[in-house]
DNA sequence: TTAAACATTAACCATGTAGTTAGTTGATGT
DNA sequence: ACATCAACTAACTACATGGTTAATGTTTAA
């Protein structure tokens, strides 16, 4: 017989219940409900629902730069970067397909948020200047195409991100099922890694 | 002086308040305050918090079908019709940044939403079925490189409403203010239909 | 001029919801 | 056997929030 560990109920409630409602939408009943244990024993364990928000939008987040940071630092070519990045990222998300519109939305409601949590993680890691670095030196070997550096991380994280964004809208007007679903996003692999060959792959 | 009308003060109160804060996040009252009207006047026009927040949603969705669906009818080329795409989308949205993620993430919450109220504009119009049959024809005619059209369409949605989806993150990450952003995203244009052409347009 | 229709308000009400309290249970070490 | 402490609960509170009411002011049209 298993011993219940209602802490990890709790947070595997609550992160169901704020990534389908959000942060306002959210109902402290319903999580503790959903971890079958009563409210006062939520509280028990956090202190305030921000805080036990607070606790899952920061997993959300660190589960996203965990997948970003690993493929982009190292010594390999952008080409072969962005082509790692592409499998981790359609690999994660295909498991947790409501967390990119998650954060976005809660970003949106409070943009402080990103700045305090999220970012720190990015900046810290000094990924992005790197990267920039890179891309830029690259370009002056002639090793790949011009390109401005935002606009080409902005297209990658656009082809990665946005169809798990759109994920309902995407299934609902081309009739898929979730499998068909999963089939479709990993074909996805081949077709981002594609744009970024023809964007970045000098002519011969 | 202009008579005040309340109706449309309403209206353009809870664009504001449901846009940023969502539908559960949102206050009756702070949407009656800023429409300098009391409270019982808001459920004089508007029977429900729910009908007034449908009237947005709708008023948003038709918007942005008004894009899509002119620029992707007539018999110009796929070509021409995603660039003209790529112009208005970028236009309207640069206009109006939050719809985008107001629709995503409400459209996630509600899942039948979208079905009810998005979708059948898309659906009665016939565009999305004819777009296809286009794309596979110009492909046959080797007019266009082969590509999968729900992958093309799905790219192009995602070069496009990303970066508003985005934003937040985006300009705080690069470091970007309003008027940079505005210049990045006219730019933009550019880089999306370069993108476009080094997809479909076959090497010579 | 007047009565009907519309616009507006202050004061209310019912309910839902985050958070608290005061106390119970059951295990563990002494 | 007893004290201590973490885990747990039923019942409660305070207040925010969606929605209503009943009365009053203002236009409009016969």
């Amino acid at each position: 017989m298993e011993k219940r560990d209602a802490e990890k109920d709790i947070l595997e409630a609550a992160k169901k219940v704020f990534i389908t409602k959000g942060s306002a939408g959210a109902r402290i009943q319903e999580i503790a409900d959903m971890a079958n244990i009563n409210k006062a024993m939520l509280y028990y364990y956090f202190k305030t629902k921000e805080q036990l928000f607070n606790r899952i939008i920061e997993d959300a987040a660190m589960l996203m730069s965990q997948n970003i940071i690993p493929a982009l630092i190292g010594d390999k070519n952008i080409i072969d970067k962005l082509e790692q990045l592409t499998e981790n990222y359609i690999d994660t998300l295909s498991e947790h397909p409501y967390i990119p519109i998650f954060i976005l939305s809660e970003l949106n409601q409070h943009p402080q948020t990103f700045q305090d949590k999220v970012q720190s993680r990015i900046t810290d890691s000094n990924v992005l200047p790197n990267l920039f670095q890179q891309i830029l030196l690259e370009q002056q070997q002639n090793k790949i195409k011009p390109i401005a550096p935002q606009h080409l991380i902005l297209t990658v994280m656009s082809l990665l991100v946005f169809p798990f964004v759109a994920k309902p809208i995407f299934t609902q007007l081309f009739k898929m099922g979730e499998t068909q679903y999963v089939r479709f996003m990993n074909e996805r692999k081949a077709e981002v890694k594609k744009i970024i060959r023809l964007l970045l792959k000098p002519n011969p």
